[in-house]
DNA sequence: TTGACTTAGTGTTGAAATTCAACTAACATT
DNA sequence: AATGTTAGTTGAATTTCAACACTAAGTCAA
């Protein structure tokens, strides 16, 4: 078996994103340390296996989970695994391995923090399915493939309401879903859909105010439905 | 970094399926060693990162090529990550990643060969998304994420044609879709479907004949048509 | 108090997609 | 030439859905 063979280092990286000012934004992180010192890179650390450490790793989604808050001080709202990436030739020093994580949050749920091994850390804005920046490794790569699966899951699901506080207007939903598609959707098509996939509860009696007339708050509704939503007007309008 | 750290050791595993006799099949292996000796397992094997050794992988994508190839015989038809398992318990002797893919070939490709590790290798049905037989490690749970993803991707994308010979008729098509999606497809929305999602190509001149009407033999399309293909009427006869 | 303004939320309608079932086509067999 | 079987098409009935117009409920200014 393996064991006796030269291992691989196991990494976790992670793509968290928020949208804030009608943009999609992506945490980064400068590297403090070589390879790629100074360079920007998706937050995320070596897997800790070791039990006597201390700091260790149950599972690969702890190691996520730990990165994340460090990173944002914030507890997970929404993680799913992307993809792994392994190659000898991603890290110049050795044979790695990647599990790239994308995390999505509410802008106002978090702090931004500097881990140990960053300089600095900000928000970049998503432009052309792309950040303006050189990225450390094959960050550009993954990046791109979180990109990717989010718009795509975009379109058929009701991940955009982990990127929405807690109790939010069906407007502002769709305002949502509007800046992550770069579409128009039509108003009462939208409230059909997301009515029949039954995504969202109405919060009885709570209501957003304003100088106008008052909107209806709803929360998401946990039921792991699959499958059910999909703005199909994006389609054409993106073409 | 973590470079200096205690690494976990990195194995690929491949769910490979097949269709025959109107039933989805994968291919396990039992184990000649421990631990979990006599139980069945995905195939799947370490990564080789030694640069040294008589077998080395450059990416991960290469060692589950690898794999597929020493248990089938087959080159590669479809091949597709599907996500990393990693903690400190899943095996029992110490921490361990696995990176899944799964496979799909047609049954006509494939050649069962035992690997070096395994005692033997044969076909299982798969029932109720299972198989009837205990896994080793976490394979249960891998091969369902597997059989999911699958099902998942069979009624949006042109994945089927993977399972079928080079040239094949619209009808049986059709049918593989069925024995997938454990529904009846109407013929005439199916083929609407499948035609205007531009996935199948006539292959001018040649038929398949029997004591009947011949039909038209077709085969895939290589254009890279993203998110076209959806046999509705799959979602009422499954509820 | 009234009317202008703004945003929330609902109905209505025509067009497109889908189902269902009947239909024609092309072979082999008898 | 009649029969059986599968290939492949057609069109009417039905359902779905995007587009657009509409009503509802508040604030604000005079």
């Amino acid at each position: 078996m393996s064991i006796n063979y030269k291992k691989p280092s196991v990494m976790v990286d992670i793509a968290i994103f928020t949208l804030h000012e009608k943009t999609l934004k992506v945490l980064l992180v400068k590297r403090g340390i070589p390879p790629f010192q100074d360079h920007w890179a998706l937050p995320g650390g070596g897997v800790r296996v070791d039990q006597e450490a201390s700091i260790f790793d149950k599972t690969l989604e702890d190691a996520a989970k730990r990165e994340l808050l460090e990173e944002t001080g914030a507890k997970t709202h929404y993680l799913e695994q992307l993809r792994t990436y392994g190659s000898d030739s991603r890290d110049p020093r050795e044979w790695t391995v990647s599990v790239a994580y994308f995390a999505l949050l509410p802008y106002a749920a978090i702090q931004v923090q500097s881990g140990s091994d960053a300089a600095d850390a900000r928000w970049w804005s998503i432009k052309d399915n792309r950040v303006p920046v050189q990225l450390a490794f094959d960050h550009q790569q993954i990046l791109h493939d979180a990109i990717q699966r989010l718009q795509a899951k975009v379109e058929y699901t009701a991940i955009a309401v982990h990127l929405l506080p807690n109790a939010f207007t069906l407007t502002e939903l769709q305002r949502t879903y509007e800046y992550l598609l770069e579409a128009k959707l039509d108003k009462s098509s939208f409230r059909r859909r997301v009515h029949n996939a039954g995504i969202v509860k109405i919060i009885p009696g709570q209501f957003r105010e304003g100088s106008n007339r008052p909107a209806q708050l709803y929360c998401f509704a946990k039921k792991t439905q699959k499958n059910v939503f999909f703005p199909r007007s994006a389609d054409r309008n993106l073409g």
